[in-house]
DNA sequence: TATGAATGAGAATTCATTCAT
DNA sequence: AATGAATGAATTCTCATTCAT
């Protein structure tokens, strides 16, 4: 894969965060109420119709309690898609760890990949707009699922166990029909059963279109 | 396909509202070049940071000048988006037109989306983020395509010229694949070939992973 | 004088201002007014105090036009600064300017400065804070006008129009006498007649206390 | 001296206000910790930059103790600018106590004045930005000096100790020479030894310009 | 006495849109 | 058709101050 720059691992301190960390129980608690309702809003309204105001309101707190654990509304935002990426990430690996079978581990981390989505809807919409409110957190959380990929699919050819071919853009590939099928149901409100879609999709994934 | 509210068909009238047809050639150019700054504009910053006013110095015009042409930002967003609808259908099947090997027509397919996108990159982006702009027109956009594809492959199963299988989840996981690679060079800008790309990916699309 | 850094000259551009300049009649006197309420109201309430939603109402305009023609609060406040150079230096050459007599420069420029500041106080005072609004600009006014009178009383010396000194330490020694008696009428309120307080002011100059 | 309102005595109860007086040895020393710290800070960074928050944090307490010691941001500004000027007078009455020449007193009353604001300059600009920030306290600070100067003068004048003249004006005439030559140094940063600056402007105000 | 979380009023600034010329 | 000045609502963010622990 194509690696411009930053290293694929996961951001440390990305943006030196000002918002204080909180030194009570008192002030975590609120914290995680404000991340919470910031996740609810923004999800549904969006970044640029959720305002501060309206996130605190469903937090029940005060505006300017905000910022006392963020530094903006930037800052939220991009908290958000971090915890995304990080939950993610071990909700799939959980669901593959430890598989032998590269195609079995397809199939599986597609379904936690969808059950997850499903389960986390605003947290979903809130990465896919990262890409015009945060691009740099957009691509961190993309380069940094795309790298994992690609080395699996590149461990899984050299090993045998699925048919050559280049890992960078197949990684992608698989990745955008994940993408797509999450979509399919999150935005446009498919009722197709997950496991449904799962196998079907697995399907032209393992064996392609070909008769 | 599961159609939920709104037709899949072309707006109608999207911008008989307010936005007035000029009746001039003047006036016409004036608007052509309008809507080439915000093509340009709106695709580089993205809805929310690109004003009326940097839309109109792009356009070398005056702020007024714009709502002779268009009703509201909103507007222009959205004629954007359906223009590039029109157009990459257009585009499409131009390439795939009168193909009798489903297969070959999935590769030229996939070949001449690439090709748009990597042509009108700021046109594109615009279409991506009109899943929070104008979340109707990216609907109808979609749609519009999935339906195609849905019944493109759905035909091509009939005839026996593919593995049959759900046409609806196909259709979303392939066009997955080709926003995926869209986004991999323009947004990630990732310099691998076109016709690389193409090839990698219809040789995962038509015979899969399995060995 | 010890010259730190800047030249003394008039600052061509300082801060690039952002406010764009009125392109008709009617946008200048606009801008105009927004000037003169604000040199009104900030003189009077002190920066801090006066909003710009003060300086509009006053302006008889609405807030966001403050913004066609200036960029910030602080911008309007440095061109009053700049602007109350200008005019004292205009006034105080007119009045001093082609005298043969240094002595008696001395005593009408004096004069000129503390009518010009009896006429203008809420300008003046501005002058004052941009100590701590604006101390680039504070800086270069004085750095201006210290360096303006130095060479005069440097010249005086050199032809023995007046006892030899340190010219930089006197220049700022008289200028901090006439600075003081400004503030005496000014914010102090006293109301001996100028032509007065001059004329006392001139004897101790020239001729000092001793007996 | 012109007297327009307030007498010029000390403030007399100002801060019995709300600030509490501290009752134990540690609370003592706390409050010197806040009233150092804010000179520091707001001497600094202005009175309207420097927050409550930045005062304690510099003090090193957390920013609820702030009220237990000042009733308000105002409060402990007020404190200062009294505190300066009790030292100042301490120290000039110190330097000049007791001399029988007049004009010996004008000069190591300047140098004491001058030793001083060089020592303590965030407490110095505090008190030129009382000017905005408490205009009370500020004439005050100010009436009470110049009732002293005036006396001084009057009776040396009427000893026969030094040219007779209007004694209100010169007060502020010298007090003048006296803040400019300060803010020379602090706000200008020139480097001039205090010794010669004393010597060249006690030289002007003892003999004057004339040759 | 000390802490630090919470408040909410207030301020600057932006920008889509309207309108007189 | 074109201009650009004017509007004012909306939004983010800051900070002095209060208060429960």
């Amino acid at each position: 894969m194509s690696e411009t720059g930053t290293p694929a691992k996961d951001q440390p301190d990305r943006d030196a965060q000002t918002g204080r960390e909180p030194k009570t129980a008192r002030g975590e608690a609120t914290r995680r109420a404000i991340l919470g309702a910031a996740e609810k809003v923004i999800g549904r309204q969006g970044f640029n119709e959720a305002s501060i105001g309206s996130i605190t309101r469903e937090a029940g707190v005060a505006q300017g309690t905000f910022y006392i654990y963020f530094s903006s509304k930037d800052e939220v935002f991009s908290e958000l898609v971090v915890e995304m990426g990080r939950m993610l990430r071990h909700v799939i690996s959980e669901a593959t760890g430890g598989m032998a079978d590269r195609l079995e581990a397809e199939r599986e981390g597609l379904r936690a990949f969808l059950t997850f989505v499903a389960s986390r809807p605003e947290l979903y919409r809130i990465v896919q707009e990262a890409q015009f409110v945060d691009p740099d957190a957009y691509r961190a959380y993309f380069r940094t699922f795309a790298e994992g990929y690609r080395q699996g699919l590149a461990e899984a050819a050299e090993a045998g166990a699925i048919r050559p071919g280049n890992a960078d853009v197949r990684a992608w590939a698989l990745m955008g029909i994940a993408r797509a099928l999450g979509e399919y149901s999150v935005v446009f409100g498919d009722t197709t059963p997950i496991d449904e879609v799962v196998d079907i999709a697995h399907d032209l994934i393992v064996d392609g279109l070909r008769k």
